[in-house]
RNA sequence: GCGCCUGUAGCUCAAUUGGAUAGAGCACUGGCCUUCUAAGCCAGGGGUUAGAGGUUCGAGUCCUCUCAGGCGCGCCA
């Protein structure tokens, strides 16, 4: 509809154009915006505005000229001139009911489009390191990254959801250890266990498991344990435990333990994701980066570059060169590569396996990491426009007032799968994709528990439960509805109520191009809310099953179209649409 | 100290990416079930968009400064 509206305006314009009355311009600056109130007509366009001060004109005179050039048209009603300069258009009333001929028809393609021209996507995200189970706030880039892959899947981008394993570094290190001291403890050893080890009770578990699988292969006496955990310095203590770990048991031994923990935190992470509807296509391992070499293999080829020097035994990159703050280090003085490195190795393997967009959805606090990348990009020559960095803002936790510092090492958080258990799928999804992605979130489990029954979401669902429960009880009061005759002869739909819902409907495609192309579901959250509104205020002003065969028909297809929005755009949220509630 | 994000109704958040009279839900007040599901509908109160300047036909949105909150500034990941 926006697109016939667009069409009738270049025709003006052109004329316009060839009349020199405006200088030539450029088409696709055009904008049509759907009128917030009906009191604005259906469709409103500010292209007078901006003409007139391009020609220096009064802009509502500039309207009044494009109004008189606009070809006629079958679906206008009338155009007026409003405001500052504005122009409105109205439809004809019997204009807005083609939209439901186009839902029930397109076999539930409505509103999918083909901007993204199949352009090979890949999204990479939570990718949270796999020493501990995910918690409340990767929850919100899981429910945030799955529907901006929906979206970009149905406005026809050709999209992979990639999670990154953060399986190598000293964070693993100290997952292991920790798996390791649990374990001693477990079979009888007198020691403490220290603070800043993984402190939650998984770890307990995995240690058991171990026991069970390796019974006491990995014992070794308390007293050089306890040496070191007097150490003060508590990374240093760490350290010192992990390097003795991997010294007395030998690095097969060491790797076993390390695996147990990875492997079973892994298989945690990857049902809690699956129970909350959230699928990867392929899960990228940072060590298999390091394993096949291709981290020196593409460091390596930066030697000798002049953005790469040496300074304290280090390899450095020349990062603050490309707009990063400072330099980083890529080869650390005992020669191992740092997270930066593989990170660089990481994103050209994306360039390499051919994806023309790499969408990045990080944690806020990794924002100062942004330049760094972009650095290296540049650096390597990669298109820098490919790669696209979406932040989403974190989760504060609260319990009451007090506000604690969510954070896998010291075991205080809410898990997903809590969260999950205690207000459901669709609640949680739903309330993650309520807010925008910068806007902060402050997350109070009981406050979510409490509210849970007031979630938008069991609104929308409670539409669509409605909608089906009308279809249910067709048979029994003996009617008929075959869709195809109902779309063939159907009667205007001109109620107010009717005439609102239909251009709802009708906004659809636009409202799903708009969030897709700004990474915004939220959006479409808010979009199925109002379709709700419009829905149950239809149902509570009129009945859908009456005598008068035409009107009954004619309506019922105006729900079911409703019904068939509902659906895919819960479903594009990753929410499900219950038939009863 | 520097950088990024945020500040909108009592609370939680929107605002078609610079558009017209800033809107929803919760909470509060009143009304609507002998009719397709009351997890619903209708009506009402509630605002100096943190503050001060600026840009223009037009600013919650853009720029500058101030205030407040969050996050980040490792040879950690």
């Amino acid at each position: 509809m926006k697109k016939q509206i667009w069409a009738l305006l270049v025709q003006s314009l052109t004329a316009l154009q060839s009349k020199k009355i405006i200088p030539v311009y450029d088409t696709s600056c055009i904008k049509i915006e759907t009128s917030r109130g009906s009191e604005h007509g259906d469709f409103a366009s500010n292209i007078a505005m901006l003409l007139a001060r391009i020609v220096k004109s009064n802009p509502r005179d500039m309207a009044q000229n494009i109004i008189d050039h606009l070809p006629e048209s079958e679906i206008l009603e009338r155009v007026d001139i409003a405001g500052p300069g504005f122009i409105n258009f109205y439809l004809k009333p019997n204009v807005h009911q083609s939209i439901i001929h186009e839902i029930l028809t397109s076999d539930h393609q409505y509103g999918d489009s083909k901007i993204g021209a199949n352009t090979p996507t890949l999204i990479e995200f939570v990718s949270a390191n796999p020493t501990g189970p995910l918690h409340i706030g990767h929850g919100r880039g899981a429910a945030y990254g799955a529907a901006v892959a929906n979206l970009l899947k149905k406005t026809g981008f050709d999209v992979s959801c990639e999670y990154y394993i953060n399986d190598a570094g000293r964070q693993m290190d100290i997952l292991a250890v920790s798996v390791w001291l649990r374990y001693l403890q477990h079979c009888g050893v007198d020691i403490s266990f220290p603070d800043n080890a993984y402190q939650g009770d998984y770890i307990i578990d995995i240690a058991v498991k171990l026991h069970a699988d390796h019974a006491e292969k990995f014992i070794l006496s308390s007293d050089n344990i306890i040496v070191l955990l007097a150490e003060e310095d508590a990374e240093l203590r760490l350290d010192q435990l992990i390097r003795y770990c991997i010294d007395s048991l030998g690095e097969m031994n060491y790797r076993t333990i390390f695996d147990a923990g990875q492997h079973s935190i892994l298989i945690r992470i990857k049902e809690d994701l699956r129970d909350f509807g959230v699928e990867f296509d392929n899960w990228f391992s940072e060590r298999s980066l390091i394993n096949s070499d291709a981290i020196n293999k593409h460091i390596t080829k930066l030697f000798g570059h002049s953005l790469i020097y040496e300074k304290a035994g280090a390899q450095w990159f020349k990062s603050s060169k490309l707009g990063d703050e400072k330099d980083r280090v890529l080869i650390r003085e005992n020669g191992q590569a740092t997270y930066f490195a593989s990170d660089i190795a990481y994103h050209l393997s994306k360039v390499e396996r051919g994806y023309e967009k790499i969408i990045n959805i990080w944690g806020a606090d990794h924002h100062g990491y942004i330049a760094r990348v972009k650095a290296a990009m540049q650096a390597f020559e990669w298109p820098l426009e490919k790669l696209e960095i979406l932040l989403v803002q974190f989760a504060t936790l609260y319990r009451g007032k007090e506000k604690l510092q969510m954070s896998t090492r010291s075991g205080e958080f809410i898990s997903l799968k809590e969260l999950q258990d205690e207000v459901g799928k669709d609640a949680a999804r739903f309330f993650y994709i309520m807010r925008k992605s910068e806007q902060h979130l402050d997350f109070d489990l009981a406050l979510a528990k409490s509210q849970s029954n007031a979630n938008p979401v069991y609104y929308i669902q409670y539409a669509h439960a409605r909608i089906c429960s009308v279809f249910r009880q067709i048979p029994a009061k003996n009617f008929e509805y075959h869709q195809a005759e109902a779309l063939s002869n159907s009667a205007n739909l001109t109620e107010p109520h009717e005439i609102k819902l239909l251009a709802t409907l009708a906004r659809y495609p636009d409202v799903i191009e708009n969030a897709a192309i700004h990474y915004e579901p939220h959006q479409l959250a808010y979009y199925l809310k109002h379709l709700a509104h419009d829905f149950h205020t239809y149902y509570n002003a009129k009945q859908f099953l009456v005598e008068d065969k035409t009107i009954r028909n004619a309506r019922l297809t105006l729900i079911e179209a409703t019904q068939h929005v509902i659906q895919d755009g819960l479903r594009l949220l990753g929410v499900s649409s219950p038939e009863i509630m």
